[in-house]
DNA sequence: CGACTTTGACCAGCGC
DNA sequence: GCGCTGGTCAAAGTCG
């Protein structure tokens, strides 16, 4: 955090220490002998840097997602409000650098937990759009947002993964519209920001590649989906993207046989996990989506591991 | 014509 | 306080 170069290790070290990881609990390996079809998805790693602390039985997330343990398919990081964290994934942090993750590395704090300042507002965007303002004195592009001092960004949930994949933008069933791009620092490709385009979900999401190994492409997703899968898009793009095996696993997480994406897998497992806690009088989140992500009962024994770790992470505190 | 992408500018946070 | 960087906005352009 001090300077750029540890970030810049990021890249090497999240590949370079996977072993480590595993010792540290600092990595999470969802493991699936198949390949994504058309992904040809390599060695990736499922990284819940912050569920896991050291604390997490790794295998018995992988099994309970259904997935064996011998190669790794996707790396996931759980990159929950925290900046470090998720700044070694977009190529500016300084978490996963020289010093692993360990359970008292700075990619340790948990918003869930620490942050939770309630405030589910998005600061930024919060601000008062430009149009509304009476004044109008639109001789600066962004109005400031009525921010307090002392308040911070929100932080969201966040996962990142990577996928080995020739295109940025990965279709995931939702629909998404890009709103930025940024060149990062130290590294060629530029970072794509998306957000998703239904309206009242401010899940926002970030595409880069990694300068390390530009067939690999990492997405980090922020926020939460409230809503179902666009109709149009639903089944098809995970069908076409997915070959049977992933949808096995998703259907071992669904206990049914939609065909959901595991970046969908995710969100629906936060939300699953939620459910419980939250879903008492929310009229609108449509939580039946719950019901449909429930954990095969293969897995119902690993449930509570997965209870142990998911939600100091996934719980989004409502208000 | 609406939805989406591109792109330059602005802002906030952070380190020095 | 300054500069750097990441994140966001919104006008303009593009596409179907």
């Amino acid at each position: 955090m001090s300077d750029h170069e540890p970030k810049d290790l990021y890249y090497h070290d999240l590949f370079q220490y996977e072993a480590h990881e595993h010792l540290n609990g600092g990595m999470v390996s969802i493991n699936d002998h198949q390949n994504l079809q058309g992904f040809d998805v390599n060695p990736s790693y499922m990284n819940f840097t912050e569920c896991s602390k050291g604390s997490v039985d790794y295998n018995s997330l992988a099994t309970a997602f259904g997935l064996s343990s011998s190669t790794s398919e996707a790396l996931f990081s759980s990159v929950e409000g925290n900046q470090n964290a998720v700044d070694h994934l977009g190529g500016g942090g300084g978490g996963g650098g020289e010093t692993p993750l360990t359970p008292n590395s700075s990619v340790s704090s948990s918003s869930a937990e620490a942050d939770a300042d309630k405030d589910c507002g998005k600061n930024k965007k919060d601000r008062q759009p430009k149009g509304s303002s009476e004044d109008g004195d639109s001789s600066k592009k962004v109005s400031k947002p009525a921010k307090k001092k002392g308040e911070k960004k929100q932080k969201e949930p966040r996962f990142a993964f990577m996928t080995k994949s020739e295109v940025d933008h990965l279709e995931d069933g939702y629909r998404w519209r890009k709103y930025g791009q940024k060149a990062v620092k130290n590294s060629p490709y530029p970072r794509s920001y998306y957000r998703c385009t239904t309206q009242k979900c401010g899940v926002k999401k970030r595409v880069e590649r990694s300068y390390e190994d530009p067939s690999i492409v990492i997405t980090t997703y922020e926020g939460q989906h409230n809503h179902q899968l666009p109709a149009t898009l639903r089944g098809n793009a995970a069908a076409a993207l997915f070959p049977p095996s992933m949808l096995n696993l998703s259907n071992l997480a669904a206990g049914g046989p939609s065909s959901t994406f595991p970046q969908e897998l995710l969100f629906q497992m936060p939300q699953y996990m939620i459910s419980s806690n939250v879903n008492q009088g929310s009229s609108r989140n449509p939580n039946h989506l719950l019901q449909q992500y429930q954990l095969p009962h293969a897995a119902a024994d690993q449930y509570g591991l997965l209870q142990d770790f998911v939600p100091s992470m996934f719980l989004k505190q409502e208000p």
